[in-house]
DNA sequence: CGCTTGAGTGAGAACGTTCTCAATCGCTGA
DNA sequence: TCAGCGATTGAGAACGTTCTCACTCAAGCG
């Protein structure tokens, strides 16, 4: 009835006492291990649920070694992308006994690595992590090294002792610029949502190299993005290149720069669902329309693509998948399974929809229908 | 350089021995309290170094009796308001050194129980929750009376002991039917969300009652729906009012009852910007527009909600000031302070876009913009 | 010089479990 | 009856910290 905050909850000696064994027995009783007779267990029973006895989980990590905890580091849990895949690794934690403790990095690699000791100290018996950058080796290397196991989500950093999820971002996005080449594009723009930081790396001629750009997923969707178009015959434009921020209203404004080049592009490609929110927006300020003027296709498929309007044609991630593949590989290394670090590149798969066409034709030819030729 | 996992990280009496000092010295230079000399700090903290020292977290609750946790119990975390949230209360937490432990309870009133029960045991020092239902008061009474102070976020439970922290439902609903009023809509829909559970409990003569329906916001924002009306003169329709689901595409099938029947609403009052959604699409299919068919107000400000097209008029909560409240409230009463139960209600924001409009008037005098006569 | 003071230190208790080990109990079979 | 055996039990160690307390020592004071 009342609300007087009792703070000691009561401990197993006190319940041992009060059913009249020794912690030992009553410990037993209630941990379910060793063996008790039904009279001890039902006594100990009873006097845990008159006392309203909680086990102590730290004391009990202290013993066992084991805390059922995982650490989860993503950027950020508002992006869609790691909620659901966190959704993803708590649903199997939670389904064998894990939580989940989970940190904000915001891409800041000294909160990335605070964090990393943090999660270390409380003992995690594993961890997924979404790096923010490959600089990171060495932090990450020596949580390992530490004991404790570490999956990495959707981004990887080479020469790293750890499990891999994600997909194949240089295919996916490939195949994305083929099927807009295939569409008679030839002037194809790429919506990064890099950062000025990115931005001078992703400036090379013909984009050589940018396979090699540290752990975010941009590097290798923009080599797949060069590889479709040079296998056409394409030299890769750099303005046609964009880094200017992650935020719709950057991609909006990026897709205004874009469409005022001397020689604008017909198709965009987006590299998330957010990105092309705002390519949306920028076209809609513009007069122009989608997928008539301007051929649209983004990233990850996100709740609203398919209602808004033209539909959006994206490259969709088996996001839960990768979360739940993640936090599965994670407790098999918990249970001390030793075995080399496994890769896993889950399949993408092209949802398309409204918002790409083929390329501008003379009126009255466009059909409803975008075929490719 | 090799991988080879050593388990066991040193103790701090290992590191006592290495700097040649007892552990309780080494205890106060590492933990910084009591008094140590300069010199003996710097051999304590080179040995750890030397020896990658990592204290344990699980040793130091023991004895101090926090767990520097906070848990949160959402019912799924792929919920943009919940993430939102989530994002405010660990940002608060963070930086107070708090870490958050995550747990989806899937609206599902045992797995609530049981995740209590869980975070119970792991001694969390305090619980933000978004209850499932007001029949968990017992259960949060515990956790409560076992000395762990709980904020409760977005839903209440009345006679519970603790803080709450969420809008004014009732009124905001009331404002956003009033605004459809004022444009000279007669026949409003509300689209609730709710599920089989739900509906029978909805379904009363004029909506009386609507307010006392468990802990979820449901009921509130139906009764300012049915006040609004009421205060009109308009005497609320049991058959406009639709709890069929959550889903986007159960809010799509709903459109199409909801505008099939004899008198169609020309106004709907989504409770949910999915459920917002799944009404534009639903419009789409019927080849009906919206705002000039019918007016469309949805709930929370989603990233997309200014991109669409019509950009979508809604109640705006503040989603993340919301969780970042519950996380100080939480702390400050971690921290001791002993006061009784607080209850913040947050401004809500009508943002006026463009999915509302007056009701249909003869073509030519349906101007661009929409105000109010 | 003797006394007080306070910083610094270490031994050992405490936190609440699980684990180890030896002792006891109750029964079986010769 | 008694040895043998497995089930049951309890004492006490262990986990790795922080906390309590008593002790040393040097400086400051009259």
């Amino acid at each position: 009835m009342s609300g007087s905050a009792r703070r000691s909850m009561p401990s197993i000696e006190v319940v041992a006492k009060e059913a009249g064994v020794s912690t030992a027995t009553a410990g037993r009783a209630l941990g379910g291990y060793g063996s008790v007779s039904g009279k001890s267990r039902e006594a100990v029973l009873a006097a845990a649920e008159r006392l309203g006895y909680r086990a102590n989980s730290l004391a009990r990590s202290m013993i066992t070694g084991l805390t059922h905890t995982l650490g989860v580091l993503v950027p950020d849990i508002e992006n869609p992308f790691f909620s659901r895949a966190l959704r993803g690794i708590a649903d199997v934690a939670h389904e064998r006994g894990w939580e989940v403790l989970l940190v904000n990095t915001d891409e800041d690699l000294s909160l990335e690595r605070k964090a990393l000791g943090v999660l270390t100290e409380r003992r995690v018996d594993g961890l997924v992590v979404a790096p923010t950058d490959t600089a990171d080796r060495d932090a990450l290397q020596d949580v390992i090294d530490a004991g404790i196991p570490v999956v990495l989500l959707d981004r990887r950093v080479p020469g790293l002792d750890a499990d891999t999820v994600g997909i194949d971002n240089r295919a996916a996005a490939k195949d994305a610029t083929e099927r807009l080449l295939a569409l008679g594009h030839r002037s194809i723009a790429l919506l990064t949502g890099g950062d000025e930081k990115l931005r001078p790396r992703l400036a090379r001629p013909g984009l050589r190299g940018v396979e090699r750009l540290g752990a975010t997923t941009v590097g290798a969707r923009a080599a797949g993005y060069r590889d479709a178009l040079v296998e056409s015959g394409i030299e890769p434009r750099p303005e046609l290149v964009s880094a200017e921020g992650f935020r719709r209203e950057d991609a909006a404004a990026a897709t205004t720069r874009l469409l005022g080049l001397p020689d604008p592009p017909t198709a965009i490609l987006a590299l998330d669902s957010l990105l092309a929110l705002g390519v949306l927006q920028a076209l809609r300020r513009l007069g122009l329309r989608c997928p008539a003027d301007v051929s649209l296709v983004g990233f990850d498929d996100a709740d609203w693509a398919e209602a808004i309007s033209p539909p959006l044609s994206v490259v969709a991630q088996p996001v839960y998948e990768l979360g739940a593949e993640a936090g599965r590989l994670l407790l098999d290394r918990v249970h001390g399974t030793d075995r080399r670090p496994v890769h896993r590149r889950l399949p993408t798969r092209f949802v398309e929809r409204e918002s790409a066409r083929s390329v501008r034709t003379p009126a009255g030819l466009t059909g409803r229908d975008s075929t490719s030729p």
